[in-house]
DNA sequence: TCAAAAGTGTTTGCAATACACCCATGC
DNA sequence: GCATGGGTGTATTGCAAACACTTTTGA
């Protein structure tokens, strides 16, 4: 994805919201970079920048991310426009939010041009934020809360083969609430979106966990049927 | 809200798409207006257009739905951004979807200078839509029934006092469904948001309904806590 | 033998759905 | 007296929520 640096840039910019998931940690992450341009030259921020010309605004929140932090190829999805007037220095400047959710640990993060570093953040130490970033990062933790509740999302998270006590604690990491197990076990094993595998965890000091996997098919389809997981 | 004609204008504009609902009819309807302006004049088209650096999006999304219908103070809720390349002929422009619901019979339309008329159409029969806007009126119509499914909206509907089957088959008109008579009223009464009256319904051809209004603090709230109307 | 987590079972109560049925009124 | 809608009742089924209990394993 190359253009030329003679692209007009549209006074339109889009910013990434990227939560990440550490199934071992239980940690629910967010992705930001250091700002290596001003405005706010050095304070960290969501992964943003300018829409050209020539590339849609999906399209765009790809190469903005990929530019930002190194990230390749993951696809976000478009939240909404935040448009006041002054928020954003000297000019008006309107911008496009998109939220994804990954495994930290499948990310190399490489900061480009315009950032010094890239970082993962725990959601709960994550530094002030300049803009209007905190409203933007604030409605995207409560689409992603409302989400995880209707549909089965952030199942690529975990690994392959996984404890359903793994499967839990994500839910319980993202809604930032604590589940009881029987209920969770039998509302979760009733979607028939799990494999029961013969094969259990190891080295572990407590009685072994059988592992699951997803069924792929049975997944995509609750995914576009939206399923109320209702947790 | 006065601006000069010098403002710069944005490569970004808004398109409103606004439902209406009769009560009397039950039927969902949708305002179009008959576009005076290049690209596709003369084509049935939902309200939009540019957004100016001296406003906001919001203040916009008001200020050029009264332009064009004449409509007025009309609180519109952003819906997302559509940002194909070659969404619109010629030029890159970049818009952002809002979208209200509303009594028709409470507005009187009057096309502004890019309109030769404003009209509603039944959802039905309305015309097929230049650039993306049939794209735009199918998500608004889905966010529409995820909404009424989700919240107590719409009941500003309905007149002051109203039956409670005048309230169902505005249910029924949004989301295009029948409901069962009787677990409608159980439901909707289990939330304490009506106030029974002792008034009834006159000169109708059958036994006189009961009349209803709402209670506007548990209305106000429930809009705030977002219940589950669960049809 | 203790801690830690796996895994199962039970009870309570409410809610969704599908019907069936009687009531009042104007034509 | 019949069509039209108002209004109520009931049986079934399933799930949510709370919580109590047994099992397995390593340290």
């Amino acid at each position: 994805m190359s253009h030329s640096h003679l692209d007009k840039i549209e006074p339109l910019s889009i910013d990434c919201v990227v939560f990440g998931f550490e199934a071992e940690s239980h940690d629910l992450k967010i992705l930001l970079i250091k700002r290596a341009i001003e405005p706010h030259f050095g304070s960290w921020a969501l992964p943003g920048g300018f829409i050209l010309y020539s590339e849609g605004i999906d399209e765009a929140s790809n190469r903005i991310l990929n530019e930002m932090t190194g990230i390749e190829n993951l696809y976000l999805k478009q939240l909404r426009a935040f448009g006041e007037v002054n928020r954003y220095p000297d000019k008006r400047v309107i911008t496009l939010s998109y939220y994804a959710l990954v495994k930290p640990g499948n990310y190399t993060l490489t900061p480009g041009d315009d950032a010094s570093a890239a970082e993962w953040f725990l959601l709960s130490e994550s530094p002030s934020l300049p803009f209007d970033h905190q409203e933007i990062l604030d409605e995207a933790i409560s689409t992603l809360r409302r989400e995880v509740r209707n549909r089965p999302i952030g199942f690529e998270l975990l690994p392959e083969k996984f404890t359903l006590l793994q499967l839990q604690k994500l839910y319980e990491a993202i809604l930032g609430i604590e589940l009881d197990k029987s209920n969770f076990r039998r509302k979760i094993q009733r979607m028939n979106l799990l494999v029961k595998l013969d094969e259990w965890e190891e080295n572990v000091a407590h009685r072994a966990a059988r592992l699951f996997k997803f069924d792929k098919d049975i997944y995509d389809d609750l995914q576009n049927k939206g399923l109320i997981f209702d947790v």
